[in-house]
DNA sequence: ATAAAACCTACTAAAATGCTCTGTTATATA
DNA sequence: TATATAACAGAGCATTTTAGTAGGTTTTAT
């Protein structure tokens, strides 16, 4: 079993997406700045959300990523998937060959436990994260942060302009 | 969240001490026998889960390990717990500070997947896997093994003792 | 032409994991 | 009382993974 990081980030990256997806291609600097994830670690994972067919990509100027299904039809444990290599919680990978080839005294208990969780993380879709009260508060405190910052930098421009100016 | 081989080794020698516990204190070399777990790292763990209080140790020969309370009163999510610092799958800790010093966007769906992780590992004890089908299935083949090992190591005995005795 | 974006690949520091090695201490038993 | 068996303890280590950096290239809107 394995849910690190990778798979968070990749969740939360994809809510983003799904949150702004209304005003078309969200860039990757965008997601990167309001969630603080690293551009270039979001890029791999793009990468690979890509490949597993859950955005699809704008290049150039303008360009982002935009989700490549309806906001019901995708599910955090195929975000999970696609980055991560699996959910599943056993020692063998499933194999089964996890104690003198054959399978170990909690085998069926890891199993029954990756079926838990994939079941749960199954039926969650964006849509259902989209409409929770929770995540709608944070994503209004970041929209309100990230207009700060934005009018922070429009003001320093100007500080730059006038000093210049100034010379 | 931390589900790895740690954790999956501990709850599969705890249960081996279940299933033994009839015949007195278990030794770690035997459990690292039939469950194939290296000793070293199994005195490691149990080091921990003597600190849990999940076991208790006798000490000097025929000495091993004991469950310090019934099969009934022992919990998978507690031996987990007890080697692995936490079943939390939020990045934070719990702790809310994942992004700009507050939640981040996912924070309550880990928080909501930790409680059904640890739910499920929290009703499911030793007890309860002792009793499964699978489990008995599998503890029996083990002891099959161990005795024809026994009988093995039995039979290179007598040849070494009949070689020598040919010089 | 330029700049903004995706896309690609190699590398790396840090951490965790699973394990080894080398002891010591306690204790049952011969 | 000597010995062997077991727990107990801690240092160290190879490997893997993680999360991220760095340095590009390609595409495309303006």
């Amino acid at each position: 079993m394995r849910l690190t990081t990778k798979g968070r980030y990749a969740v939360t990256a994809m809510l983003d997406l799904a949150i702004h997806a209304d005003k078309g291609p969200v860039s990757l600097a965008d997601i990167s700045k309001r969630q603080e994830i690293s551009l270039s670690y979001l890029e791999q994972l793009f990468s690979k959300l890509r490949k597993s067919d859950l955005v699809s990509s704008v290049r150039g100027p303008g360009g982002g990523y935009q989700l490549s299904r309806a906001l019901d039809g995708i599910f955090v444990a195929q975000i999970i998937d696609a980055v991560n290599e699996s959910i599943d919680a056993t020692n063998c990978n499933g194999k089964g060959n996890c104690n003198n080839g054959e399978i170990c005294l909690t085998h069926h208990l890891w199993e029954d436990l990756s079926a838990q969780i994939h079941n749960f993380l199954s039926n969650i879709s964006l849509a259902n994260l989209v409409a929770r009260r929770d995540v709608k508060a944070v994503s209004e405190r970041q929209d309100r942060q990230e207009q700060a910052e934005n009018s922070d930098e429009l003001s320093s421009t100007i500080d730059v302009i006038s000093s210049s100016q100034l010379i």
